[in-house]
DNA sequence: TCTGGGGTCCTAGGACCC
DNA sequence: TCTGGGGTCCTAGGACCC
């Protein structure tokens, strides 16, 4: 079973809101350069879509309104919904913040048929979060993923094992997931626009022109898919990679403005590893220039570590390193080759303090909030704004990580 | 008036080692 | 007159997802 939120952040403000239901709204961010995250059914209606810029959406819809998002209202429907799932099955996948899978074999004799389990869910998510979802039931995640879709505001469609190739064959392959512009571009060359198509097509050949891609298209193609639906351990998998960007609010072309932005989300990456209990031994600075041109410069660091001031050092080297074409636009820190476990003990007095001041920001701002207790320099940016609002992530996961902790 | 943010997975090519 | 082969690690970047 899939489960996916209707509108997930445009439809938990309707709710908390009344004067916002059945009107059209959109759910954009902060910052001064925001873009539409999500678009109730009313806003969807004129054409707004995601992505669009405040002014393209207001262009085709000039009575939207514009609501800043706040994520910890869909953070707190998110827990509550997976709160529901896990009563139906211990298997259930957070996918996103808004989605999940749901392994329902085996619960026939609890909750009845499939379409029961479906109905029941639906309701109680309705009545205790104030939300609508669409369901899609079928034998596999790729298939249920599909019919969820399908039907949508409050959809219900069940896929059997003898509707798949019916279903499939006229289906255009971009319409499954994993299967995005760029593949479509490509399989449209080689004549493939069809699920149909891309099923009968040779494997081998597949295989030949998109590598471990291939292999699996021709099966997504017969609607095969053998991942199991993960279950909701008490350790999740680790998180691969930890990151924040940020779009700033002007073009910046001096350095040492751009490496105070670095520290800020230097710290917010290593605040976050140190709350998921990891650390990582490389860093990766995004920027994007005014154009739009984006690139990655990556580094290694002496050895895994979720200290802000030695992931600060690492992005501010390669910073140095690089010449700049043009004025930036954003910028991005994240690091990778996470491991488990804090860095490693601190062997000298220095570092033991500094691990020590860690833990003190860590929780002194666990409980005022994060961001209270910062680095000077960072209030010294007295124009703009210094303390980086939150963030909207729409596929923001629990945690973290995939699973959702059963308590 | 422009165009967000957080991830995963995969590939290609170079450095380096034996 | 001639310059191998296999493996790992590292970096950069692209496709894709929500």
């Amino acid at each position: 079973m899939h489960i996916d939120m209707n509108a997930f952040f445009a439809s938990v403000e309707q709710r908390c809101n009344p004067a916002l239901r059945g009107r059209p709204i959109a759910v954009i961010g902060s910052a001064k350069r925001t873009v539409v995250t999500t678009a109730s059914y009313e806003a969807r209606a004129f054409g707004v879509k995601t992505g669009m810029n405040k002014y393209e959406a207001l262009a085709v819809c000039p009575e939207l309104i514009l609501v800043v998002g706040d994520n910890r209202k869909y953070m707190d429907a998110s827990e509550r919904i997976n709160a529901i799932l896990l009563q139906f099955s211990p298997r259930v996948e957070a996918a996103s913040i808004d989605e999940a899978y749901l392994d329902i074999s085996g619960t026939a004799g609890l909750f009845g048929p499939p379409r029961s389990v479906a109905l029941l869910i639906k309701e109680r998510i309705r009545e205790e979060v104030g939300l609508t979802c669409s369901i899609g039931i079928a034998p596999n995640k790729l298939l249920a993923k599909l019919a969820s879709d399908m039907q949508k505001p409050d959809g219900l469609v069940i896929v059997r094992d003898e509707d798949v190739s019916g279903l499939l064959e006229d289906l255009p392959a971009s319409e499954l997931c994993g299967i995005g512009p760029m593949l479509t571009v490509h399989l449209a060359a080689l004549g493939i626009n069809t699920c149909g198509q891309l099923g009968r097509y040779p494997a081998g050949l597949l295989r030949g022109r998109f590598g471990i891609i291939g292999a699996r298209l021709s099966l997504m193609g017969r609607g095969i898919d053998d991942t199991p639906v993960a279950w909701a351990h008490e350790d999740g998998p680790l998180a691969k990679s930890v990151g924040h960007s940020m779009t700033l609010p002007e073009d910046v072309s001096d350095k040492r403005e751009m490496k105070r932005h670095i520290l800020q989300l230097s710290e917010m990456v290593g605040a976050r590893a140190r709350r998921y209990g990891v650390a990582a031994s490389r860093v990766t600075l995004t920027l994007r220039y005014a154009d739009f041109y984006t690139f990655t410069r990556r580094k290694a660091m002496a050895g895994p570590t979720n200290d802000t001031r030695e992931i600060y050092g690492a992005a501010c080297a390669i910073l140095d390193s690089e010449r700049l074409r043009l004025s930036v636009r954003l910028i991005g820190v994240s690091i990778t080759d996470t491991v488990k476990g804090m860095a490693q003990l601190p062997l000298f007095e220095d570092d033991v303090k500094r691990r020590r001041l860690l833990d003190a920001i860590d929780s002194i701002n666990s409980v005022f909030g994060s961001g209270k207790l910062t680095w000077a320099t960072l209030l010294e940016d007295d124009e703009r704004d210094g303390i980086h609002k939150g963030v909207i992530a729409p596929s923001w996961r629990p945690n973290g990580i995939r699973m959702v902790n059963c308590k």
